[in-house]
DNA sequence: CTGTTAGCGCTTTCAC
DNA sequence: GTGAAAGCGCTAACAG
């Protein structure tokens, strides 16, 4: 593989003439320039960025990690990040957490292993966690999304308490007094907030608050078997809000096999929109997160981070809390056309 | 940070014997070895990859570029390689080409910039492209992905012929005589596959074969479109076959904005599988990938060429042709109960 | 069982 | 406008 030596060499100049107009980081006579790019493409070079990354000591690449990679709402986070970095001349390393705290902490070392500028995480533990440690002990430009468990480092989120608002009382308007909530995975800061977040609305509308209506479930069959057991109680309740995508779908399985129809007899009202909510019998309505937002802007404090470490100057944690949206359809009990 | 340099001076030892043991790469007196990883300890050492990397001239880290991170079904196949990648001990940097075969060719050379050890590539367009010479000529080791546009790499993706088959032949079964087929983006390998596919099916089954009966549809809207043209004339089909999951819900849009009924109106089959497709209405029947092995049986291939390369062997560009399924619900005019 | 040292390919002062 | 050369942090002969 040729060097920039050999590039030089071709030239019959010196590799810092060859390093310099490669990058473009001083005046160098048009001849000479010229001569370099010929040899360049006469011996097939291209740029060792390990070899540069050493000298410079920057790699220009983040890591992200967040948990099932294969959940359509990391998977927009993941896809918005990935264009901003892009954009930015960044490259991403993608790694799953499987939220799982060792293997969280071990990806994180890979990460940093290989230098990875910053790291955009979506943490699997509340509070202090080995891998929030570590990458303060080592000091690595870091931003939380999703979950955000830490005041230490920069964090994107959305407001989950608002969100909570909106679909109790979106249910309320439409009558309802007892009203269930599937969360997601407990312990997970998003379902702690939310919970939260249901709680603070019920209370706010003036309705009763049964804390058996409150029911984790942490996967599809979790948030099933949650579903079917709230379903099928005598005070039943007559509506259900839903935590996160995942268990929406443990929820829909779970009234169907019950023989339930919605929003008649369970109203609906999910968390995280995708393409197919509008395909769903009835089309579902949904709290929106502005993925492409959170993305893009983890990307962008991440940066800005990242750039402050360098001349280190204390910047202080920001928290970014967007807003979510409350998308109107039908398992609600509107009847919403299509779209 | 501190280097394995000041790990040596800490431990009284020389860096030879340090990277030894962080290597675990030849023996050392048990003695020595507990100094150094006090050493390690004490200075807060840990190993920079990159500098390893300069050095053996290999990064254990790969690169993915793919179309559309956020569709599940690549959203899929990318959390399969990465699981697959992460037990090899490799990390993988993950890049969108956007379909657009200049931003493909950026991307996968800024993944050599980085001197990934390998590239899976899932390539925007057929035949030799820019992109692909660029990896020839750079001797990059890669495997291609669900679009097999080149027999000079290993490439691993699923029998489309096959698929259509039985896509075909499931709808046939039904008494359907004409059937329309809403290819994915003109093209594209897939596409062109599944086209030829469901032509040779037809044939097969003794259907009368009409051109005009098959459009593409390369966005959700642009299925929509050629959905609707096909349904609204007179001689429209009676089942439609859908090649893939994007143009699926085009499809559906299409289908309730006419205010058809599927199955009774239009039977339906699609391509690619995923959780909610069972709380589609009705419970969409579709060909399934096996999305899982695809993503494996990549990693695995392209490790192995990776190995090949190194001991300079030529190893002649494997195919692999996985085995789809139909997972027959209800939109094909079946009636499966609910898993 | 351990140490010395020459690279890996590039950047960047410093000097001309 | 250009070049010489000292690193960046680590590995792996080679030598003892």
């Amino acid at each position: 593989m040729a060097t920039i030596f050999d590039v030089a060499r071709h030239a019959a100049v010196s590799t810092s003439t060859v390093s310099h107009v490669v990058n473009g980081t001083r005046k160098v006579s048009a001849e000479t320039a010229r001569r370099v790019q010929e040899a360049i493409a006469a011996v097939g070079y291209t740029p060792n960025g390990i070899a540069r990354a050493l000298a410079v000591s920057t790699t220009n690449s983040v890591g992200i990690a967040v948990s099932t990679i294969s959940n359509p709402y990391f998977g927009d986070i993941i896809g918005a990040i990935e264009r901003e970095c892009t954009r930015l001349g960044l490259m991403v390393f993608l790694s799953d957490t499987h939220d799982d705290p060792e293997h969280e902490l071990r990806v994180v070392k890979a990460q940093h292993l290989r230098r990875v500028d910053g790291i955009i995480l979506a943490p699997s533990e509340v509070g202090d966690s080995e891998t929030l440690n570590y990458i303060e002990t080592n000091k690595i430009p870091c931003v939380l999304v999703d979950r955000l468990t830490s005041t230490k480092f920069d964090r994107v989120g959305i407001q989950n308490k608002y969100a909570m608002g909106m679909v109790v009382g979106h249910l309320a308007d439409h009558g309802h007094q007892r009203i269930g909530f599937i969360s997601g995975q407990p312990g997970f800061a998003t379902a702690i907030e939310r919970t939260d977040g249901f709680r603070a609305a019920l209370a706010e509308r003036g309705l009763a608050f049964d804390d058996t209506l409150i029911r984790s479930g942490d996967s599809i069959d979790g948030a099933a078997a949650a579903a079917t057991e709230l379903l099928s109680r005598p005070d039943r309740p007559s509506a259900l809000a839903v935590g996160n995508n995942m268990s929406m779908i443990g929820v829909m399985r779970a009234i169907r096999a019950i023989g339930m129809r919605v929003p008649e007899d369970v109203a609906l009202v999910g968390f995280d929109d995708f393409e197919w909510a509008d395909c769903f019998e009835p089309r579902l309505t949904v709290i929106a997160q502005p993925v492409e937002e959170i993305g893009r802007k983890a990307a962008e404090l991440l940066v800005r981070r990242i750039a402050a470490d360098q001349n280190d100057e204390a910047l202080k944690p920001q928290l970014v809390r967007l807003k979510p949206t409350l998308v109107v359809r039908q398992s609600c009990g509107c009847n919403h056309p299509a779209s």
